[in-house]
DNA sequence: CGGCTTTGACCGGCGC
DNA sequence: GCGCCGGTCAAAGCCG
């Protein structure tokens, strides 16, 4: 029987630092530790008790009934052996509590490695999530600076044609113009609504970039999926605030607007698919001005950068497009013959992910519809040994058919790791960002990439 | 009682 | 200018 292999009901360990790392195991189970905390930190850690163990165990050794107890408490008690105070049943001998001793400091030595592995892991996956989004705002800003530039070439050539890189679209959670709820709409003349066309900005520099928008055209993607449900489920919350008969469909069209977040600007419509009512189309419209569930961040990266794409012009064709939109968002996890569309006959630029392709209904869940991602997808990463950086993810490292080689002890890691993971929800639509990303690449490489520059840059 | 849905009214864009 | 149409508002009603 083995140090672990003790009775150890529900045994904590306080490292120095004041964490607490409670461990306990399931009933039946006696030789696995399932549960490792080792991010939590502990509000009542105490520095005069840093560190301590209690450990009773049970023996059955020739015969003999042993028990032992140790009450470990580094650098607490004066009653302490190298740090150690132990209370030891008869008739165990002084070797054998030695020897068990020894383990049992080997196996804090041990833990306090991987604790101090896994907290530099979490810390450089911190790090690299802290530096790729900044990275991915400069791009941004350096994209729609050239867009603008673009757009006043446009403008000087054909002023009927003045399509403007709309402020909705330009990041991901990031507000880029005032947004304010229904009631400021109604004293705020600063909101891109049908009833503020003459909206102002702040500055005055900004007179002729107004003048452009005013004729702004804004983006939308459309997704059409086969759903018997009357809305998708995308994660996020809607409130429904009208319904209208559309010319040309017998089903009416409802209009939702997102209320995560007071004043949040993405409005969705949803309608059946007069051809075929098991069709339902949605249409979004505009980017979340707040942190999204997780359920929501695939849909809505894909929809953002669907509409960015088609904003910018990066989209020159139909192939072009579908190899964008499997690169780095909830589609990654599609095969790549999702059909898309840009419509140029819509009073909106709209650009259609078409999700209801025969060929793809195997791979669609049926309704009610979900998108990919869902947090039971996280324990099958396998984490590395090695710090784990971002960039450097690949998909070894989340092969599902791996994971059930992997030992007890990565086990336990994984269960630690997953815990500190989902507890930061802008941690985890990082990761899960990322983790589409090299799912898509992995696709692509498994089924012979056309554009392997294309997804490097997306790497990069 | 607060949040949501329903639904008729209203507004602005656009084509004729 | 007029009518059509898409989109939104907001009062009323519903629901948990």
């Amino acid at each position: 029987m083995s140090i672990m292999e003790a009775r150890c009901e529900n045994m904590v360990l306080n490292s120095f630092d004041g964490h607490k790392f409670p461990i306990t195991r399931h009933e039946n189970e006696s030789s696995k530790i399932d549960e490792m905390d080792f991010f939590s930190r502990s509000s009542s850690g105490s520095l005069k008790n840093p560190l301590s163990i209690d450990v009773k165990e049970e023996e059955q050794q020739d015969g003999a009934h042993q028990e032992l107890q140790l009450n470990l408490n580094v650098g607490s008690s004066p009653n302490t052996t190298n740090g150690a105070k132990m209370n030891v049943g008869s008739p165990c001998t002084n070797n054998q509590t030695t020897h068990k001793m020894a383990i049992l400091q080997a196996q804090l030595e041990k833990m306090k490695r991987e604790n101090e592995g896994l907290r530099s892991m979490v810390s450089q996956v911190k790090e690299r999530y802290v530096f790729l989004q900044k990275h991915i705002q400069e791009n941004i800003i350096s994209h729609e600076t050239s867009e603008n530039i673009k757009m006043n070439e446009v403008v000087k050539e054909d002023t009927k044609q003045s399509l403007l890189f709309p402020l909705e679209f330009n990041n991901l959670n990031q507000i880029t113009k005032p947004e304010v709820d229904n009631n400021m709409m109604k004293i705020d003349s600063n909101v891109d609504s049908p009833h503020n066309k003459d909206f102002k900005f702040n500055s005055p520099r900004d007179g002729d970039r107004v003048a452009v928008e005013a004729t702004m055209r804004r983006a939308r993607v459309s997704v059409r999926a086969r759903s018997e449900a009357s809305m998708i489920s995308d994660g996020c919350q809607w409130r429904k605030y009208g319904q209208k008969m559309a010319k040309g469909n017998p089903c009416p069209r409802a209009y939702y607007r997102c209320t995560m977040a007071v004043g949040c600007p993405v409005r969705k419509q949803v309608q059946r698919c007069a051809e075929d009512r098991t069709v339902l189309t949605t249409t979004y419209e505009g980017t979340h001005n707040h942190p999204l569930p997780q359920a929501a961040t695939a849909m809505a990266s894909t929809t953002s950068a669907a509409a960015s794409m088609l904003l910018s012009g990066s989209i020159s064709s139909s192939n072009n497009l579908n190899h964008h939109l499997t690169s780095g968002s909830m589609l990654s996890s599609y095969p790549p013959n999702i059909t898309t569309s840009l419509s140029s006959t819509a009073p909106f630029p709209t650009i259609t992910l078409d999700l209801t392709n025969p060929s793809t209904n195997q791979h669609i869940p049926q309704p009610p519809f979900h998108f990919p991602f869902s947090t039971n997808m996280l324990p099958n990463i396998n984490l590395p040994n090695r710090p784990l950086v971002l960039g450097q993810l690949s998909s070894q490292h989340f092969n599902a058919t791996k994971f059930a080689d992997v030992q007890s002890s990565e086990q336990e890691l994984m269960s630690a790791a997953t815990a500190a993971v989902t507890a930061d929800p802008n941690f985890m639509a990082a990761l899960v960002a990322a983790i589409g990303s090299i799912i898509g690449n992995d696709q692509r490489n498994n089924g012979g990439s056309k554009n392997e520059n294309d997804n490097d840059n997306m790497r990069n």
